[in-house]
RNA sequence: GGAGCGUUGGUCAAGGGGUUAAGACACCUCCCUUUCACGGAGGAAUCACGGGUUCGAUUCCCGUACGCUCUACCA
């Protein structure tokens, strides 16, 4: 039997969750489900210039919004804890020191701007970027380069210095994705990458590594653009005695823009006019807010779903799945290879579905918390899962629910006259003024008899219906949308309705 | 520049040696509805290009083009 199954998402405290990272974290997900596995959430923090305060808590709210939960992270603890790299600082140190002994990796000494120097010295038309490799290693100030007596002086001295891996000269390094099968690189191709830094902390090169043995990771995802780091981390696992434990990689493909290509970004949603986080992410250096899936007015399923098929699909034409059927369906062989361009009308699509899905019962609670945002203050009110049956099939987001149902609770703030004017006469007043004496003493108020008492009086001053369903639609609502009119008029109640016939009247005159 | 990865309608995509090349979003037309939607019917629109292999290639192979990613003491 195989080993137990075991993913880990690992982002960087840097910032809003964006829909590529969400569906990392969804594929990890899906995948530890199915497998009876178990999901950890890493928090990759060891840039500290890069730290971002409030991320890592941004983080474990989206992914508790979206229902990903983890089972092993800062927050819930685990049998590997520390869970965030900058606590794990001092395990790294003592591998990169054993890589040193080995002699696959070395001292290097060189400061920024030597390193900087080295770039432009070396730079030439066919090569733009010299890379610090088996090539120029030799001219640089490391422990390779500059004999044993020297480097211990340095040491001594205490200068700051990385320890850098060794690329070794043209090997093959090969291995298997899961979703795009073999791929090889060629070892001279790729520079020596730093492993530990000068503050002492790891790079992801070595951390991703030390931490994914450490915590038995199993399967590792992550977006396509670390496949050419990829020699890196497998020359590592084999260096360190550990490349039968290295897990089985699976490189997603990337979430591009609408427009053009590229990846997608933040910058590109603002431009566009829709989101790419999972919800509102305030910047803390600047204050700026930056709106989300979440109140834009998404459910998380949509949400889930939405981004469960952008790339991946079941082979059937089923697209709406929930979590469950997400988790026995999913499968890495229908993952796609290439990047796909995110439409935000497919998303809005998906929303609406879910929305004409769900029972008024289970879109209740958020439906009132959409009033309170606009503050209108709900009452414990029967009502209320009416009207959510009513206008649901017109809401393609939750938030429009404030203008496809407000006006069940509360008279529209204005009203549409414009619309009305062009046809309106005495004839067509007279007519709502004898409705509403009339609708005064309806006693039974029904659709049903409210639609009656409406043909009849229509009828007696020989107008036609479709007249007159106009002007009552905007009075009782305020303008040019909502349901059936008399099922509005049925639901608002008597005195409101006969209020506001009589405010439209007095707006016509 | 180099390397890696990718390429089926405008977008997401199924499929895979022989098919009228699914379906969805968006778009257009019509029906339903004298609001806006929902719903229903229909339409337009695709295998990047060139060589092979083959009786036959969108599908397999090789090139080319194009795109993307990476090429930091960032992840």
């Amino acid at each position: 039997m195989d080993k137990k199954v075991r993913v880990r998402f690992a982002p960087s405290p840097t910032g809003g969750l964006h829909l590529g990272g969400v569906r990392t974290v969804l594929y990890n997900y899906l995948f530890a489900k199915q497998h009876n596995g178990t999901f950890v959430l890493r928090i990759e923090d060891t840039d500290q210039t890069r730290f971002v305060e409030g991320a890592e808590e941004y983080i474990q709210e989206c992914l508790t919004w979206c229902g990903l939960v983890p089972d092993e992270s800062p927050l819930h603890g685990g049998p590997y804890a520390p869970y965030r790299q900058s606590e794990r600082k001092d395990m790294y140190r003592q591998y990169a020191e054993q890589l040193v002994k080995q002699g696959n990796a070395y001292y290097a000494f060189d400061t920024p701007q030597e390193l900087e120097e080295m770039r432009v010295k070396f730079k030439t038309e066919e090569n733009p970027s010299p890379q610090y490799g088996h090539t120029i290693r030799e001219k640089m100030r490391n422990s390779l380069s500059l004999g044993q007596a020297e480097v211990g002086r340095l040491l001594g001295e205490g200068l700051p210095y990385v320890i850098r891996i060794k690329m070794p000269e043209n090997e093959t390094l090969t291995f298997t994705d899961m979703i795009r099968g073999e791929v090889s690189f060629n070892s001279s191709l790729t520079d020596d990458k730093v492993l530990l830094k000068a503050d002492g902390m790891p790079t992801y090169h070595l951390a991703v590594v030390v931490d994914d043995y450490l915590m038995k990771i199993t399967h590792a995802f992550r977006g396509e653009e670390w496949l050419p780091s990829a020699p890196v981390h497998i020359l590592l696992w084999k260096y360190l005695g550990w490349i039968n434990e290295m897990p089985q990689w699976a490189h997603l493909p990337l979430i591009l823009k609408p427009d053009g290509h590229g990846k997608l970004s933040k910058r590109d949603g603002d431009r566009l006019g829709f989101p790419v986080f999972a919800m509102n992410w305030k910047d803390p250096k600047n204050a700026e807010l930056t709106t989300g899936f979440r109140e834009l007015g998404f459910l998380p399923e949509a949400f889930i779903n939405l981004l469960a098929v952008l790339g991946w699909n079941d082979g059937t034409e089923q697209e709406l799945f929930t979590i469950e059927e997400l988790i026995e369906r999913f499968s890495l062989d229908h993952v796609h290879k290439g990047g796909a361009k995110f439409s935000y009308d497919k998303a809005k699509w998906f929303n609406h579905e879910w929305i004409k899905r769900y029972k008024a019962e289970g879109l209740r609670q958020k439906v009132k918390e959409v009033f309170t945002g606009n503050g209108l203050e709900l009452k414990e009110d029967e009502n209320l899962d009416k009207v959510i049956e009513l206008v649901k099939d017109r809401c393609t987001l939750l938030t429009d629910f404030w203008q496809q149902g407000s006006f069940f609770f509360v008279a529209p703030a204005t009203i549409d006259v414009a619309s009305i004017k062009p046809k309106w006469n005495d004839d067509k007043a007279m007519f709502f003024d004898i409705l509403a004496e009339k609708l005064t003493v309806l006693e039974d108020w029904t659709a049903e008899a409210i639609e009656t008492l409406f043909k009849e009086t229509a009828a007696e001053k020989n107008i036609k219906m479709g007249e007159l369903q106009l002007p009552f639609r905007i009075m009782l609502v305020g303008g040019k949308f909502g349901p059936a009119v008399i099922d509005i008029a049925a639901l608002i109640g008597k005195e409101e309705t006969i209020k506001r016939i009589r405010t439209g009247l007095k707006l016509l005159s």
